[in-house]
DNA sequence: TGCTCGCATGTGCACGGTCACAATTGTGAG
DNA sequence: CTCACAATTGTGACCGTGCACATGCGAGCA
């Protein structure tokens, strides 16, 4: 904690100016760097900033300009760990690249909160928004309050060219599906994520794809809401009511439920299920057993999504965005199919 | 995605004063709602606004107010369970008291990054700092840097009135370490967190004093890093060359690597070693066994440092800011120590 | 030598609010 | 009916930057 008395006027561009001799214009072109100055006349006044410890004023130039440098981020999920990730990678991209950020965050996801969210980035004049609260509902308020600002949904509605994430989601859950199909398994589980989400809707779909192709047949999945409290409850359910030898679920904490459920059951994993996430937190290789997951690179996807809305302002993109393709990570949590699953099964 | 054409400016206040048929002053009145505006100018204002779809610029009043209804945030661990929650609480509440939050992350904790990431803040002309990073060289920086700007953080280093928190992380250790000396454990073991966080120190502290009060002896806490990798690796390193019936994890990240390291050795948790842990992160609820652990009210603490910024600021604080002291959530990973337990131990 | 041209720099205003102060209108007492 | 005084509203300057345009100056060329 710490405070100056004084409390004067932070110096200004005029105040550099004075004191460098030339006038505030000259200070000005310093600052956005224009071609035609002398250098002796340049190096003045950047000791004179030095000297004042003068900072430029962003109000004041967002003011002139018109533009505040500045892109919003909603977000619905804050605290997990993949947005919490991708949000970091924003924010970090951003400002290397001058950008300021303000987030918004929803604790719950009614129209009223996202109104008054989105109202709260706009009226910080953000040139542009990134969201991370891929339910419809949030499309829904966008589209009615005629949102004039580009804007770019982390988990892609498809309209815009972050498609290639919602191809990744779909190919990481067909590559979790493929790795169960070639153990061995044939009767296969998914416990998805909340139905209006697009990544759910993603995963679900390359579940169902994946099936279909090793002409398999599969239970209507189980519509959870991501977290590990839901993944224990579903598995208390599929004990009781279904036969199966693997789980695919859709992300890793239902999956950490769902072996808490399996082991409350007495039954050995990956001896009697296997189980199958999503995403790869870092907890994942610590669980017990070790899960068997699909690995995301949370941060690639946030700098594509800072991008790919940097695009829709209007300005051209030449840092790297790097995307990296989903991999399985093979842990412990999955192994071929138990032979004499069947009858052990059959007491739930 | 969307934009207008037209590319006009946004209304400004003289326009809903043209359109009013008043002064730009009287609207400024309204937006600020000053008392003596006869209440039929007043309805005819706000109409107006409505009809331009009027949104007053932050910048132009930040310029004009020399102020700017924004705070900083730095954070050097924004994807983790705790502080995200927190962040995600001091956005909600400065966002209902009218103030904007800037965020800028640190991705790796030297001098220039945290200098880099101030900067950054300072450029918004923030009004006040939150922090998040509590490792000692960020406060040097702070102080290399002669901020002017009130700040607080959010571990607190016993200079402001924060000082609460870090009696409660003192306390809940004591709460752990005393949970499992009542189940009978004598030779507890301690893995910490980074020696520079505040928050792994107060924690520690709080071990000692508990195990001192119990007349007990214990080995110098392994110092960790916060991460199950680390808990993995710390319980090899424990199982290897301690003798120990319990063990107190700072955190539960740290915690569940333990358990990870323990269950490969084929020791049987609570029967053999009892953990716990800290945070109550939640997936605690369904590890296995289910971790014994120290509930932290992360969203409390957040709105708590939010108020005492604003305290610090100058602002008289009139909302709730609730802390909840920490509490002890027991659950399978801790039990009674085993009688039978020199001897299992001792072969490692 | 006179004129054009490009570089380096200066002048004045606009951006959209707020503030201090002035002007106008309304109200009640004498 | 008049006047003091409060309630309401208006006027103009200012906050710190950037832009459009003007100016001064030296080089190049006929």
């Amino acid at each position: 904690m710490s405070a100056e008395l004084p409390k004067e006027r932070a110096p200004s561009i005029r105040d550099v100016a004075r004191l460098a001799g030339v006038s505030h214009q000259t200070v000005s072109r310093v600052l956005n760097d224009h071609p035609s100055i002398r250098d002796s006349t340049k190096a003045r006044i950047l000791q004179a900033m030095e000297e004042l410890q003068y900072r430029p004023n962003q109000a004041a130039r967002a003011l002139s300009k018109g533009r505040s440098r500045t892109i919003g981020v909603l977000t619905a999920s804050s605290t997990q760990y993949g947005p919490a990730r991708s949000v970091a990678a924003i924010e970090d991209t951003a400002r290397r690249q001058g950008y300021f950020v303000d987030t918004a965050n929803l604790s719950v996801a009614d129209p009223a909160a996202i109104e008054d969210a989105l109202e709260h980035l706009l009226d910080q004049a953000v040139e542009g928004l990134i969201i991370i609260a891929p339910q419809e509902r949030v499309f829904d308020v966008l589209e009615r309050m005629s949102i004039e600002v580009p804007y770019v949904s982390l988990q892609s509605t498809g309209n815009h060219d972050l498609r290639a994430l919602a191809e990744d989601q779909i190919l990481g859950a067909k590559m979790a599906t493929r790795h169960l199909v070639d153990l061995g398994h044939r009767e296969i589980v998914h416990i998805a994520g909340p139905q209006d989400w697009t990544e759910a809707e993603a995963r679900m779909q390359g579940f169902l794809l994946e099936i279909d192709d090793a002409e398999l047949m599969t239970h209507p999945p189980i519509l959870g809401d991501w977290t590990a409290d839901f993944g224990y409850f579903a598995g208390q359910e599929l004990l009781r009511s279904r036969d199966f030898s693997a789980v695919f679920a859709a992300n890793d904490e239902m999956a950490l439920g769902l072996l808490h459920a399996l082991h409350d059951a007495g039954l050995d994993i990956p001896g009697d299920v296997s189980v199958v996430g999503f995403d790869d937190i870092p907890v994942s290789s610590h669980t017990w057993p070790p899960l068997t997951t699909v690995h995301q690179d949370f941060e690639g996807i946030g700098r594509r999504a800072f991008a790919s809305l940097l695009g829709a302002m209007g300005t051209i993109v030449d840092f790297p965005t790097g995307p990296t393709a989903p991999c399985l990570v093979a842990r412990d949590s999955s192994g071929p199919v138990p032979v004499s699953r069947l009858p052990l099964l059959k007491r739930y």
